[in-house]
DNA sequence: TTTCAACACGAAAACGTTTGCGCGACCCTT
DNA sequence: AAGGGTCGCGCAAACGTTTTCGTGTTGAAA
């Protein structure tokens, strides 16, 4: 029940200033070697450490930096926070984990308890509710008071900050021509609502791969689920009246539920039906059978963010560049079992 | 680019001390409602928030508390941590994560540089280096400073400090005598190494049962799995030497390997085999066949080590009791598809 | 012996709060 | 008019650091 041991208290015990003893235990040539050595030793068999709250109201820095996600319990999401804190560790800087539910309001409660001195800057990917909104305030006050934002994934054009992002449309799009080359005719898409700044972008890639390559859209082969968690009904029969060929899924998700449903009504995947995912997690890999996908590497992506954070707050005070950057993670089409006859992809 | 105002900033602008700009944002009634309104209403234009870190070096409370956990790729891991997050927020809590990366020195490194003020206590579960190492001084010296410990999942007796966990052996135990009372008789158990004490005490219970019906224990039913990266070759091989009716793995990876590796030597899933898994996760549900399981409650694991702590950390002033609690989570059976002729359980 | 540098250390400010206490001004009572 | 009480506010300490600037002592040079 002793509490940690501080300057003051080294400082009374040895009889000198906390001053010496401070000096001393960084090694400033001021202070003689006999003093130095005595006050090292003493605060070694102690185990004196600086106390970093003290250190961060004197620095203006905590060395933490914090990470606000919709939710934690998705592989996504988890693998980024993964990234995020390799790269920061290596740098010295803690995490601090908020979740904001998919919540506007969840998301502005933590960004303003944070925003006050407990972090140096935010890594974030939007809640549903707030791209639904659309109301970006509470990130803009945060950016104008200095505090330096990257965002992912779900990220928006309103604000000016780094971004990191894969780019969902090229993806998508790279997904369907492959299909398409593949002799696929009856390409169907399983999507969520449009607000949903990434559904909506792999929405577009399917879309302009279809007219690119002159294949009428017909609005009964998209699907779009506005609830995630009793999507199996619709998808299923959405399946069973189309018919589809192929089906494209925007995540993991509804693939797998895609395959389940064709299963159920008497669909062989991939013999009968091929399916495609976004999002290369723990569902495509050990599902039956494993799914193709479209890979976005999670960890990259939190690395990618946490270096830019870090290069920002690092160098914020030489520079004063106000350039922001976006950085676009490469994606790949993961071939597994649930998708036949795919020739290589181009990309 | 405008720093965040702080009180001396108000007070110069208002021309009246930093106390009275304190006490007239803190409704004190030493100060005229004039002047007590007139602060209010400049703070407020401009946004004042205490700054937080002020306020915990001040406080010697930092209203955040730190998560160690070996990964965060892992289902059950994360819904912990949404129990966590979720409480914690509640009682105005902040959490802070860190990963340890099954490594013994990655734990020690996060809980010395959290343990400097920067927290108010700790919930862990321990990685798998600590837990083979059995050295446990990190931890102990963190306790002896006063700062509050919660264990869960996975945890030691050789530290005294509140814990929650589940009765794993007690749940093997269940879900081997259920798989015994519904007629299966060459039971096969693939597990973990025995330092993973989870691993362990599901293996015990797995005996227990065994012995508690008079069954042989045959060890060459039990896999133990070192290299959890690389568990399908060996897990196939396993089961196309041994044919067991039943499996019962420690967690969703074995469970959904073995179940593909069942298909791939021609066993039908769950007509030839039966597998019960460990921990209802992602894996679980989705799967093909979808899987029974022991489903253990991540959000209420650490949703009650969240409240043990915040408890501990709120009382501790007052009342200065020892008394370490152990909490223990009830588990569940989930019937799924992977097993057959599955009678209700008793648990 | 005086003067001056070098040396070793301490005082104090600063980071941004909260809060106990002191103090001046005013008003009311006798 | 003098005394006492209340009101409104400021001072200063405290939390634990780091760092600048001063200061006293010593030794050597002049």
């Amino acid at each position: 029940m002793k509490r940690k041991i501080t300057l003051k208290q080294i400082a009374k015990e040895l009889d000198v200033s906390i001053s010496t003893v401070s000096k001393s235990l960084r090694d400033s040539p001021e202070i003689s070697e006999d003093t130095r050595l005595k006050v090292q030793a003493f605060a070694k068999l102690y185990n004196y450490k600086p106390n970093n709250i003290a250190l961060s109201l004197k620095n203006r820095k905590t060395k933490t930096i914090a990470i606000i996600i919709p939710e934690i319990v998705h592989h996504f999401f988890a693998t980024v926070i993964s990234g995020i804190e390799q790269v920061a560790n290596e740098s010295g800087y803690n995490v601090i984990i908020c979740l904001s539910d998919e919540s506007f309001d969840k998301e502005v409660i933590n960004m303003e308890m944070l925003a006050n001195g407990s972090i140096d800057g935010f890594i974030m990917s939007l809640s549903k509710e707030t791209q639904n909104k659309a109301d970006f305030h509470h990130i803009i006050e945060v950016i104008n008071q200095g505090m330096p934002v990257v965002m992912f994934d779900r990220v928006t054009n309103d604000i000016l900050c780094d971004k990191v992002i894969i780019d969902d449309n090229r993806a998508a799009f790279d997904a369907i021509q492959n299909l398409i080359d593949n002799g696929f005719k009856k390409i169907a898409l399983i999507t969520t609502v449009d607000y949903v700044s990434v559904g909506k972008l792999r929405t577009e890639g399917y879309l302009r791969a279809l007219r690119t390559n002159d294949v009428n859209v017909d609005e009964n082969l998209i699907l779009r689920i506005e609830d995630i968690d009793n999507c199996a009904v619709p998808i299923e029969k959405f399946i069973a009246a189309n018919k589809p060929d192929a089906v494209f899924a925007v995540n993991e998700l509804f693939a797998v539920t895609a395959i389940k449903g064709a299963k159920k009504i008497g669909l062989n995947v991939p013999e009968d039906i091929s399916v495609i995912g976004f999002t290369d997690g723990i569902i495509s890999k050990y599902s039956s059978p494993s799914i193709t996908t479209v890979s976005q590497d999670g960890i990259e992506m939190g690395g990618k963010a946490a270096k830019m954070l870090i290069q920002r707050l690092e160098s914020e005070d030489e520079e004063e560049e106000e350039h922001y950057r976006t950085e676009v993670i490469e994606t790949h089409l993961v071939e597994r079992e649930s998708t036949r006859a795919l020739k290589r992809g181009s990309f």
